[in-house]
DNA sequence: ATGGGTAATGAAAAGGTTTACATGACTTTC
DNA sequence: GAAAGTCATGTAAACCTTTTCATTACCCAT
């Protein structure tokens, strides 16, 4: 009561304003002076740069405030200061399981900066593509995360000569531009797998999920044959299949295998989802994993762990990913001097069931 | 050329306007005007309410449109219209595997009705929950989709005085609140689950999964209880143990079940993350399933299928239930009349084979 | 005392829309 | 042929900030 009166007083201060206070608007930064009996000038300099202003006056501000329940509106601020601080994510698809803990990362990063994430799921849909564009045209996402291997459509069509948003690709490097890129160490991650499947004395090893149009796919079959090469090993190349990276594909591929009169004793597959399908081809086929064939995937997916045998693979630093690419981003956003364009993180081995000795 | 020279010429009409078309700043509605040769209003309108202009200015504006490549500030609209066609989504934890595709089906609805979303990820912290809160109270989302279970701290706090922003509560609804809610029919789902595993022969079935403060939970629990008495069977209460839904609780309970005297045939679990941690242990023990125990699960998450023995569930149709509540806070939002407060969806049984007829 | 510098504040512009109200031309109606 | 509409458009206010520039008050050194 006491307090409220004192208040009300200070705002008689300067005479017959309008007024709000009573209105169910949210209060503006005008009440907030008015209360405080300062300029709207003082309560935003009081607020975003608190040591332009002489303490007592920032008090009765931060007072003001609090009476009146004032949170700036940040659509009048953005449009003021042209920056949202938005970040706008465009994935292929929100729901893939490689994808969770890269989101996590990425939302905890922008959070802890005082950014937001905004979501965009193309579907790989050209149209959703070009349609999430808009945020950043009309200035609603100051930078883009891109989760989908490729310039969003509209991008691509204007060719490289309109200046590109800040961006920063994750998981999947861009084609053919210079995006800055964070992900796993790809290459090195397939060499390390392809290593222990020799380490356990395997010659004979398969690699599933060969493509040619995915830059991952590529990085990963040039990891396993240059593990093959650096052991003395000879790739035969009827071992190396094309799959598309689903566990479909990959049953598809390890039934395609049967026809050969060779076998491999060991597959090593360009993602855990393929490996599954080739585990899935194995197990229906009666063998006994990994006693017959060692299987490898990459990635450690989310149920790698619960496939039976339990899945031996190299693991995503996800939530790793998902920071350090956020981080890039704003820091780009902010000016900061980026020397790393390109961050690759080690994925590590994961010893489960599904790799064992060959059998002598 | 040609056609660039007629428009300069329209502009020309109104005489020396500051026009800014060389700038690298990007175009305003005013551009626009001063090439089409009409005011802003006009082209305002020409590009809302098609409607209400002239056919032929129509046309000039919306080439105007073409040849600046302009785009309108979302940020200046939505601090026009308050409204900024942006929904903010609160989930625990965004990489949950429950949640992925109630995140794309939300995702879909919006975006098929001109909005976006805004993702933020608690991890049930009281802080983080109320920080998001800021979106809504600045004008940067216009209303809530709730994964959480509660209200976000801040809102708890401020009390039911203070009017609600507009909401819907998804998969788990909030207590002692009358917010509008969609989901699974988690009783009668339970309640088929239980029929199942009744009419495989069962009598003596557990409930792994009890607990006092998750509502999702109770109502499973009353949905086992209904069935088995409606069966005419007698629940043995030593056969319905706590455990908080994780797969670790799940193994937890089932150890525990090992000390009593009598054991269960089959086992109904709260959800499937505890129906896995119930496999585990049941396996571990050297014991056969389903052949020993028959263990239902419920959810049907991603990796369901790819456990051994693959799980016998209830499957969530999460991209309905995702499309259903943004439709429902849409439809609240745009004012128009909602008759259903609360929508079950049916959640299906999914057979697979971690159930099986009782040994006889 | 005077001039120059600094610190705290205010007035007003700018940011880009939408929209209530006004205006003017043209059509209809008696 | 005048009054009453209707239609297309324009003017200007409103939305709520941040920030430039100007102003005032004060202090210090000369």
């Amino acid at each position: 009561m006491d307090h409220k009166a004192r208040f009300a007083g200070h705002s008689g201060d300067r005479g017959g304003g309008k007024s709000n206070l009573n209105a169910s608007k949210p209060a503006t930064i005008e009440d907030v002076a008015l209360i405080a009996g300062v300029s709207i000038a003082t309560v935003s300099r009081a607020l975003n740069e608190p040591g332009k202003v002489a303490d007592s006056t920032r008090r009765r501000v931060i007072d003001a405030v609090a009476q009146t329940g004032y949170t700036t509106n940040a659509m009048a601020r953005s449009l003021r200061m042209r920056r949202s601080h938005m970040i706008l994510i465009l994935a292929p698809d929100v729901g893939d399981p490689n994808f969770s803990n890269i989101l996590v990362g990425l939302e905890t990063e922008a959070s802890k900066r005082g950014y937001g994430i905004l979501i965009g799921n193309t579907q790989n849909d050209p149209e959703r593509e070009a349609n999430y564009l808009r945020f950043i045209s009309s200035n609603q996402a100051d930078g883009l995360i891109l989760l989908t291997g490729h310039l969003p459509y509209g991008l691509t069509a204007s060719g490289p000569n309109k200046k590109l948003p800040p961006m920063v690709a994750v998981n999947e490097p861009v084609a053919n531009a210079s995006i800055p890129f964070v992900g796993v160490d790809n290459f090195e991650g397939a060499r390390v797998a392809t290593d222990h499947l020799i380490s356990q004395g395997h010659t004979r090893i398969a690699f599933i999920g060969k493509s040619l149009s995915r830059t991952v796919a590529s990085l990963r079959e040039r990891g396993y044959r240059t593990a093959m090469q650096g052991a003395g090993l000879t790739i035969d190349e009827r071992f190396v299949l094309e799959a598309d990276g689903t566990t479909e594909s990959g049953r598809g591929a390890a039934e395609r295998m049967f026809v050969r009169d060779q076998l491999p004793t060991a597959f090593f597959c360009v993602n855990d989802a393929t490996a599954l399908g080739v585990i899935i081809a194995l197990s229906a086929r009666g063998y006994d994993l990994p006693l017959d064939f060692s299987v490898m995937g990459f990635d450690d997916i989310s149920y790698a762990s619960f496939v039976t045998p339990s899945l031996t693979t190299m693991k995503q630093p996800r939530l790793q990913i998902g920071e350090a690419s956020m981080d890039l981003l704003l820091a780009m956003l902010e000016g900061e001097e980026v020397k790393k364009r390109e961050i690759l993180l080690r994925s590590d081995l994961i010893l489960r069931n599904s790799v064992a000795m060959r059998r002598a």
